[in-house]
DNA sequence: TAGAATCTTGGACATTCGTTCAGGTTTATT
DNA sequence: AATAAACCTGAACGAATGTCCAAGATTCTA
């Protein structure tokens, strides 16, 4: 169920006493390899979709034997967990540096545009793990932490919940529309509506 | 490419002495079983997903032999065309009825709502088929036709496109929130941004 | 009704899949 | 250096997949 995955699992629980002397080198193995694995299970889903997901695609991809996604993780579905969160994290840092933007909305409204237009095919792989989430509550979680961190961001200059609700539903909707029909979203467009929305 | 399949393509496009004489059994029988073949499909995705759909499962699903489908669809893709294209004509008619209602705005937050609620596993094969078009461009104008639709209803009460395009943007990030988080959204407050948004 | 045209399908093929585990490899410890 | 402990993987299993087509079934035509 978890992220950590099956033998290899207590690599990711070090006892204090691994805490406090020097890492040990089997583990610190584990740990490479294991994010090599979900660098791998994302380009798989960028390229094929998660339907392209398999423990011999997401091994070939990393380059190590098919029966390691077996042992690092429990099941694909914990892969793709992991996955999904391993994605979220990489928009954290970004996130960050619109808040302290001198106009958040209007470099929260320029940074989404560019994304869906540079990194097309990695937004795609997000919004996939991201519905996945609802049909497997193992993904949930991980789909939530995405809704939660744009809410904090829209939060820092609006205190109204609802209209913070609205903006990020707004936001994920034209995202969504955006990759299916091929249309680069308008920044100023989008600028404007999230301004109406505060 | 097109949903007129393999073999069976024939089918669909009658010649004209076809179209003044009886209709011929053969033919009928085909588009028959190919409407079942789509029904199963759909059914097939809100059990287990895009993922799930194969030419056995499908087939099996609609009680006919696994050749059937390799038979009336070119590919699993043609096939998941016409399945999309088959959903979204199913929303027509309600959005027609909204149209006519004496609020619109309340009659398409109401709707939306409970479709959400009721029809869950539905919505989230829609939304899988919606964001598989993403990836397969032959998917694209199935899936263009909802945003269509969905546009055409709400400019019957606001004539700037800028904001027929965020209420729809709006909806559709809702919805895909909704099932993701599995917390059912309130009508009230969806009335009420799209409100906002006129 | 007989023959022709068309539609339909069972079964076989090569692939790919998830899973398993005995045995080999690497690292730590004494 | 030798032993122990932990990590890792090749190979093999049964099950499921997309595709293909010869043979059978159905419908039309004359």
């Amino acid at each position: 169920m978890s992220a950590a995955g099956a033998r290899g699992r207590t690599q990711t629980a070090p006892t204090d006493t691994q805490l406090h002397s020097r890492i040990d080198g089997r583990r610190a193995k584990g740990q490479r390899r294991r994010l090599a694995l979900l660098e791998a299970t994302l380009q798989v889903v960028e390229r094929d979709g998660v339907a392209g997901v398999s423990h011999r695609s997401v091994t070939r991809q990393a380059g190590l034997p098919s029966s390691a996604a077996t042992y690092y993780f429990d099941s694909i579905d914990s892969l793709l967990e992991a996955a999904l969160l391993w994605a979220e994290e990489a928009n954290t840092e970004p996130l960050r540096a619109i808040a302290a933007a001198p106009d958040p909305p209007a470099a929260l409204a320029q940074w989404l545009v560019e994304d869906c237009i540079t990194h097309r095919e990695r937004v795609i792989a997000e919004y996939e793990l991201f519905l996945l989430a609802a049909r497997r509550p193992a993904l949930t979680k991980a789909a939530t932490r995405w809704i939660e961190e744009l809410s904090a961001l829209v939060s820092s200059w609006t205190d109204d919940q609802d209209s913070v609700r609205a903006v990020c539903a707004y936001i994920d909707g034209l995202l969504l529309q955006t990759l299916v029909t091929r249309e680069a979203p308008k920044a100023a467009e989008l600028e404007a509506t999230i301004r109406r929305l505060c």
